[in-house]
DNA sequence: ACAGCTCAATTAGTATGACAATAACACCGT
DNA sequence: ACGGTGTTATTGTCATACTAATTGAGCTGT
């Protein structure tokens, strides 16, 4: 129907231009976005069986191809199954991906829960702690150097998308660090996503909790040069349940 | 070539069946596979362009579909990026999808390194950690009886198979109640891949370590119980980091 | 009436060939 | 030497077949 319309993508585009993703503007990608969106809101239940290819082909006014590459697409990052006869049936949510960019930004263009952030900050606590304990006891020394400097960065930051992006920055210095390639990856994804959805509570209008932030990540910085990955672990969980706290209390003020 | 030949995929196949999946016979998934691995194994290397679809077409002899299909998935895992008159690049690897089926699949099909392995129990110290710590705050009284049954099953398993299927049910366990999808999600995958590799290595045969193992477990579920999250936290560190040592001082004798 | 079988209908899978859009590169005019 | 321009190789899209798999209805024999 409107397939030509108004395309608004709003926290989805936020979160493809973080993670360098080059949002083509094929057709196969429109399908694509609009049938995952519609899976991931439930506008396609978990279970139910989709409209066939005929029937979508029609909604779409595409090919074929376009149609059934989108749909292997979705099937790659596990949310259908296709099977002859029975049609494309949507999986239950216990088999999504939902470490993948595309979904997890699916979650983020219908607005996500509370509940939900909360869910992401916990995982990022528990990899982070890891990583921050991990890069205590490999780091190199000008590891360490760059992040003390990144820290400097961020105590320097003026508007909230800059203190965002070296905070990003930093937390992406200690995943590298850890020499995981695993927590590089999965820290990476989850930063983005809580980065575009928290950006708007930035403590850069606020000096006592810049301070605050910054004197924390300071403390992480200093014990992972220090070689304490004991020191590294509670720094870094404080950094991340204060950041979360900041977040999802001024969420509950604002809406 | 060898198209229609062995198939041998050993350790892709218990990763398989293990997840549930479907291994389906179609061409598109022949040829995912084949590109798949030869991309992880670095038989086409990150940043190279790979052969045209035509070349391509010929090397594989299917039909454009199929073999469309078939990048079009390696394309939603991250693996490669398509462009108009350039061809399809090899993605760097920090942009993989490395926490899909498919690809862990692959990187144990080739045979993984033991620090790939120390990776993945790293990732799952710091998830399952974070993941007992917060059942332990929430879970219901019933989701503890189920842990300590399960428990009580994994000290009477006579075979590996049986306790290593005990053991994945317990930590499942643990991660559903900590009532977080996306530990769930990711624990499952890690203890998937974990529990292909490290079968072998099971306590079974030897009864002092199996004793252990149990107690550690029970330790865990206990702790749960009581509401203690920081006896749990370190019970499931032990756990885990048992679980490594024994498989990796397995291996390293074993060669 | 029942059990088992066969066959048709439906749906995804595969094949093929054509054309459109894109972008690196060589070419040409200035 | 430079800038615009056309060529061309490569992926993107389309349309139309045909194949394979699987369900379910209807048929058949007992």
């Amino acid at each position: 129907m409107d397939r030509s319309g108004g395309r608004a993508r709003h926290s989805g585009d936020l979160i493809a231009s973080l993670s360098g993703r080059n949002l083509a503007r094929n057709l196969h990608s429109d399908v694509l976005w609009e049938l995952g969106l519609a899976i991931v809101s439930g506008r396609f239940a978990e279970g139910e069986i989709l409209p066939s290819d005929s029937e979508l082909l029609d909604r779409f006014g595409v090919s074929r191809t376009v149609l059934r590459e989108a749909l292997k697409t979705l099937a790659a990052k596990g949310l259908i199954e296709a099977r002859a006869r029975i049609g494309t049936r949507v999986l239950p949510r216990n088999r999504w991906n939902l470490f993948d960019a595309d979904v997890l930004a699916w979650f983020f263009e219908l607005g996500p829960e509370v509940s939900f952030l909360r869910s992401l900050a916990e995982v990022r606590i528990g990899i982070e702690i890891e990583a921050a304990a991990l890069a205590a006891e490999r780091c190199r020394p000008e590891d360490a150097a760059a992040m003390i400097a990144c820290v400097d960065k961020m105590a320097g930051s003026e508007t909230p998308a800059d203190f965002a992006r070296h905070d990003l920055e930093f937390h992406h210095l200690v995943a590298k660090a850890s020499g995981n390639p695993f927590m590089a990856s999965i820290s990476a994804l989850v930063e983005m996503a809580l980065t575009a959805a928290f950006t708007i509570s930035s403590p850069v209008n606020d000096p006592a909790a810049l301070a605050v932030t910054v004197g924390v990540h300071r403390r992480i910085a200093e014990a992972i040069r220090d070689g304490d990955a004991h020191a590294a672990r509670l720094a870094m969980r404080d950094a991340i349940s204060q950041g979360f706290d900041r977040a999802a209390g001024r969420m509950e003020k604002e809406g």
